[in-house]
DNA sequence: TCAATTTTGTGACTCCTTTCACAAATTTTG
DNA sequence: CAAAATTTGTGAAAGGAGTCACAAAATTGA
């Protein structure tokens, strides 16, 4: 198949496949149809074909998919193969909660260190899961550690009229990826991504559809 | 204008521009152009325009919108006018975060019980801020603390494993909205919703972009 | 071995969303 | 007061994304 732009839609549902092929393989499944694969995501069958076909064809005729395959090979598309490391800047409320909630690192994104104006702030309980608690830095130090621990993503968990300046920072430091948390428009030169996390987007979604 | 079925994104734009309207009226601002709201938003003047005709005319040609008046009718409009009382189940470690973390039931969110099959569980630091810390409930409570709470939406914070099993509670109990954390395909029956919000996925697209 | 069956990969079609472009309505300016 | 300027609301065009339907490839069974 020709190069054609990926639909951002594309890559959300690989990352649901991906979740679902890791469950079939726990469960010792070795093949699966794209059918059966599209039942468990609720998607349409020929949306999963079509997805996979962006990328390589990973199937075989009159068979279907090897799950242990068709995984390691969605997980290399997506670049959660490798371990991600992360930075949150923004020690409150959240990005505490964020410090001390171990699931959502799932297996290979780790926050490997977190910052704050003030950064002698105790950083919640630590989760007796976690193991070592995370070291907090003053904001100031954020270029050497950013380059020292190999940082490639930033949380922004920040009020919200921080959210930019910290964006900033980020992007000098040639942080590529952000994960905003703060309820904020915030702007990165070419080459670098955003992704909001608004929970209150979510949530007026879901009022507006429960009024309607 | 004719009915139409209203898109998602607008939806989810309404609540950006609902936002950047705040912001707005804060700084004393009477009167938007579609193109000043565009712009701030990140979004095409027109695509405001046509997001806000699905649902009437709000606007004055050769003038624009008044702040205040197009504020009023989006919240309308997504229901954030009105105090949503919401239950939160599973005390764990993301559950017992996001009751410590004020700022995301910004305003007209509040969570009124919290749930879990081992209620005595601390439910984290409380909040500063946050004052009454919220009570948690056996799980088998939950039809009637619903009720008597007039609890409209539920919140999902346990294991993946649990996730759907207490989807089917929550739909027992009539409550038709829920937001689920854990990272597990749940089904309700028509009428109901959800919405899922999946840090993983979310990073997992990060990392695509990244990896591109 | 060959017909029947299964299931992928993909061109064509449909449907939905966004953008463009302009008439209509209002204000401003001379 | 009329012409110029502004800005909305919307029909039409363009652009994407999702679904269908079928040829191609592989397997199974007789």
């Amino acid at each position: 198949m020709k190069y054609q732009k990926i639909p951002e839609a594309t890559i959300r549902r690989l990352s649901r496949y991906s979740r679902c092929l890791e469950e079939m393989d726990e469960k010792g499944e070795k093949v699966v149809s794209s059918a059966q694969l599209a039942n468990k995501c609720i998607v349409n069958p020929a949306q999963v074909r079509k997805d996979l076909a962006y990328f390589g064809e990973f199937g075989i005729r009159g068979v279907g998919y090897y799950v242990k395959d068709l995984l390691n090979n969605i997980k290399k598309i997506l670049g959660s193969d490798k371990e991600w490391r992360m930075a949150l800047v923004g020690v409150g409320n959240l990005g505490s909660s964020l410090l001390a909630y171990k699931d959502f690192l799932k297996q290979n994104y780790t926050i490997v260190a977190a910052f704050d104006i003030d950064p002698p702030k105790v950083i919640g309980r630590v989760s007796e899961k976690l193991g070592k608690p995370v070291e907090v830095f003053h904001i100031n130090r954020i270029k050497d550690v950013v380059k020292e621990r190999k940082i490639e993503i930033g949380l922004i968990t920040t009020p919200p009229s921080e959210a930019q300046g910290v964006a900033d920072l980020l992007v000098e430091a040639e942080v590529r990826g952000i994960l905003n948390f703060a309820p904020a428009q915030i702007t990165v030169p070419e080459g670098f991504v955003v992704k909001d996390v608004f929970f209150t987007t979510i949530l007026d979604n879901l009022a507006y559809l429960l009024s309607n």
